[in-house]
DNA sequence: ATTTTATGTCAGTCATGTTGACTTATCTAT
DNA sequence: ATAGATAAGTCAACATGACTGACATAAAAT
């Protein structure tokens, strides 16, 4: 059972490298998303204005409770912060054409404008890491994350 | 100078691959910290405890002004969860021997022990995403996160 | 003896999450 | 047609963990 005492553990699951591994997510997720959120500052938005812009971006039309079920939040948690970019014209709301109930988000040209200005932030960073670790690494580095996500959240990148 | 529209950008550095590796992220570390997050709540604890518990732990005698240089964060801070920490007998501080004014940090037996839950959850998630993806994948998921990260941390994972 | 450093504390604020109760509009099923 | 379910929103109260600014104490360094 514990793989830590039998003497046949591989080195990549030895505990010193488990422990590296939860410092690396930690020191690397800390500056990933430091840069952002220097920017998001700028506008008085938060890490979850960002999610909210970034997911509306990437799913034009995403529905309220869709956003919710990605962000796993409340939606009283939600509210305060969609409700805040859509008074200051970074997210439309429009009626769902079959459903009326639902409210169907999409960027504005001014929230399209911050999240580029958001991603290209991101992907200066990840650019450079990928660069300098080359494509192999990059494969690796997708199929760790990958596994440590819950399962039903892969699907989203499956290809 | 925009990769992004010169034809010879090669697969891994392309808009849709450093969005997906912007979801990767964010999924991951969701749910990487989720199963630590839950224990925690059975101590009223939370993730800031978790982060002090988990440097002290790999860094016994660790002063105050060290731990704050890692956790970028303010003495007040930390303040309230390390005060915490001590008054529920997690941590316990002791002059420096050298220098009187530092509090060395250590855990407590009922620190240590809270460690290894923490550890041990944790643990398990990569494990499972190491074993799914192989020694080499590790190998450049452990490069991408070192090269995402500011370079003065990286000394931490030299060896 | 004076200044700097390590640590701690008080007070107030902000962002982001929570629970619980309730409303309105609309869709679905009997 | 009506009853119930669903999508979305709102009000209120609260917790956590970050922040700034001001100030205090003890010990080290100059």
């Amino acid at each position: 059972m514990t793989d830590i005492k039998s003497g046949t553990n591989p080195l990549f699951l030895r505990t010193d490298e488990i422990m590296q591994a939860i410092e690396l997510l930690f020191f690397a997720y800390r500056d990933f998303t430091g840069e952002p959120d220097e920017l998001l500052a700028e506008y008085n938005f938060g890490r979850a204005h960002h999610r909210v812009i970034h997911f509306v971006g990437r799913h034009p039309g995403i529905t309220v409770s869709e956003l919710l079920l990605i962000l796993r939040i409340t939606k009283q948690s939600l509210s305060r912060v969609l409700g805040q970019l859509v008074r200051e014209g970074f997210i439309r709301q429009t009626p769902g054409p079959v459903d009326r109930r639902q409210r169907l988000l999409k960027l504005t040209a001014k929230g399209q404008e911050l999240d580029d200005k958001l991603f290209e932030v991101q992907r200066q960073r990840i650019v450079r890491a990928y660069k300098e670790s080359g494509a192999e690494a990059v494969a690796g580095f997708r199929s760790v994350l990958l596994n440590m996500m819950e399962e039903n959240d892969r699907q989203r990148f499956s290809r």
